[in-house]
DNA sequence: CTATTCATTGAATTTATATTCAATAATATA
DNA sequence: TATATTATTGAATATAAATTCAATGAATAG
């Protein structure tokens, strides 16, 4: 009988889906209203009839981008190489199959990286700094001798920037090839 | 005597170094010419005395950047593993030792990736698409043995996505230390 | 020294974009 | 069916940012 809340309810998904593609490629200042709404074919208005504002648009994507990233990061830490391998695995993997969840990865980076974001936004990843959170753990990870030498943080972003890198490749380009996880670990691990 | 000329050619390189800074961290949409004014503490129209238009300024930044970026890519190509050795070692050093050079790096980067620059922009960078360019080395490496097996679009994808990554990283902040280039050619090389 | 050219500003203008609103159509409720 | 609620639009408004401009002062040339 209520075919106006499912409507809804679809049409936002709709909106935050086009959001979301058009956030990640443009960046959140030049990503227009009207190009949000005519993608999703709708006027305006009516776009704002379902968010106060583009703001609101993005922080909504957010919030639902952080409800998700702990299922990307294996939270097995007990094996610091495992937990790298399987990490890498895993995203690497949703980079290629699962486009949403490799898009709202590059959300939560554009967020962290760009200055443009708005400051409500950047208030809600406040500590989710990857980096330096995987730090410990490469550190451990030269201790059991699994690990290469060197300093951890700057190994730390290497994996980082290396996993980053490629998902924002496949974002764009999702027909490219998707290169191996392994690859990426064997810039840290110790040969 | 002529104390105008030269004075305006500093002014000119300010706005051009400043304009660089904001433009990498914010993006082209996001950057206000306020932004840009302030940052060298003139008024905006004067400003626009020195370029025409937002959209010039961006181009000429562009200009410089293609003017050099032969000398960051090793143009050595008769030993491909050594190429890519290099080439991630030259990038790394002007990564951590000289912010221009990479803060260019991270222009051209910028204005591949992101949908929101200015298209007259877009086609100064037709044709300097370094992946594709570098696949047919990575074949090479393959065939003398030094590079690993898998297809080689993917490894160029996870060699160069980690060396703009690490770019990036440093240029938003530059205090953090340098990941080591043998690390990710590591990614590429045979073990 | 005088006239000319250029640098500089702050305010005015134009343009682009976000946001609101009044009016209408569609759907739900009773 | 009559009434109320929600969806939708296109036009109005508000805001913000880019660009122009007329006026002023400083440097230069003759």
């Amino acid at each position: 009988m209520n075919k106006r809340i499912e409507q809804k309810e679809k049409r936002r998904q709709d909106i935050l889906s086009a959001a979301l593609d058009l956030f990640i490629h443009k960046g959140f200042a030049a990503t227009k209203v009207v190009d949000i709404a005519n993608k999703v074919n709708m006027s305006v208005g009516l776009l704002f009839h379902y968010f106060n504002s583009k703001e609101h648009l993005y922080e909504e994507l957010v919030r639902l981008g952080l409800s998700g990233p702990e299922s990307v990061m294996s939270n097995d830490k007990s094996d610091p190489l495992t937990f790298f391998e399987t990490t890498a695995k895993q995203i690497l993997k949703y980079a290629s199959k699962d486009p949403l969840t490799a898009k709202m990865f590059l959300l939560m980076k554009q967020v962290q990286y760009n200055d443009a974001a708005p400051d409500s936004v950047k208030l809600m990843l406040k500590g989710l700094d990857t980096i330096s959170q995987t730090v410990l753990l490469i550190e451990a990870g030269q201790q059991n001798g699994t690990l290469r030498e060197g300093n951890p943080m700057a190994l730390s972003i290497a994996y980082w920037a290396a996993i980053q890198g490629v998902c924002e490749e496949l974002a764009i380009n999702p027909d490219l090839p998707c290169p191996e996880s392994t690859w990426i670990v064997d810039m840290i691990r110790r040969r």
